[in-house]
DNA sequence: ATTTACGTTTACGTTAACGTAAACTTTGTG
DNA sequence: CACAAAGTTTACGTTAACGTAAACGTAAAT
């Protein structure tokens, strides 16, 4: 496992964005590539967090809570004071995302409702057995 | 009941938005209240897109996005054409939203992990019972 | 040697979703 | 009647998240 290395266009390919939007997370400080010579380098770990980024992004979070959440996996909180601060925001992240499941359930049983006036109209539509 | 009246400033205090915001929405073709005279007059009508809209834009999505989820419920769609059509439109957001619990569900997996790390780091530092 | 493919930086452009401010009308209220 | 509260229109400002284009370096392939 030599650790595994990777050129912006191979990630952009494999996650579908243009290596624009990757060097744009970047500016705003949510990957750190390395350098080889004037081009970017890739590690897992970068690759990682651009992964965690689209995810963040498919469910609505700002590049800034992205950047937020991505913050809470790193060891940078050493003292109780920033623990428990971390145990805070974790505790209001779940909430909201929680909030967010609701959201999504309630709206799916809406997509349920429509679909079933659907095929009942096309249902009457093809056999008017009156 | 004589069908419900709202003025502009009370369905903002109750949703918690501006008044721009909810004349915006109007702009955006997303609602559309009575007048009485110069003044917006909403239904419980207005007041249920209202609810609608704000909560698209909690789980992530556009206006626009929200505007079509919404015209879903519409009786606009006449022939098996455009039922056809919806039955489709109804298929891929219900897939979106599945994706979107799915991903969801990662995070909070995530945090579940994170907090556990936390308690684990709180603990070792109140009793080093070595 | 010159395309071709990939990389770089710099910088201006664009869309969405409002915020903010100005200038004005209408409607009670002391 | 003055004035405060809530409404209106018009219009310019702002932030996020990139798109797009220019101008250039480097390295492999023809």
């Amino acid at each position: 496992m030599g650790e595994a290395r990777y050129t912006i266009s191979e990630l952009a390919r494999e996650f579908g964005v243009t290596t624009r939007t990757i060097r744009f997370y970047e500016e705003k400080g949510l990957i750190h590539p390395l350098r080889q010579g004037q081009n970017r380098i890739y590690t897992s770990a970068d690759r990682v967090r651009i992964k965690l980024i689209l995810r963040g992004k498919r469910i609505g979070m700002s590049l800034q809570e992205c950047a937020d959440v991505i913050d809470m996996y790193d060891p940078d909180h050493n003292n109780a004071e920033q623990l428990h601060s971390l145990l805070g925001t974790i505790e209001e992240k779940r909430k909201a995302l929680l909030q967010q499941k609701q959201d999504i359930d309630d709206m799916l049983a809406g997509l349920d409702e429509v679909q079933s006036l659907c095929l009942d109209a096309l249902a009457r539509e093809q056999e008017p057995t009156s």
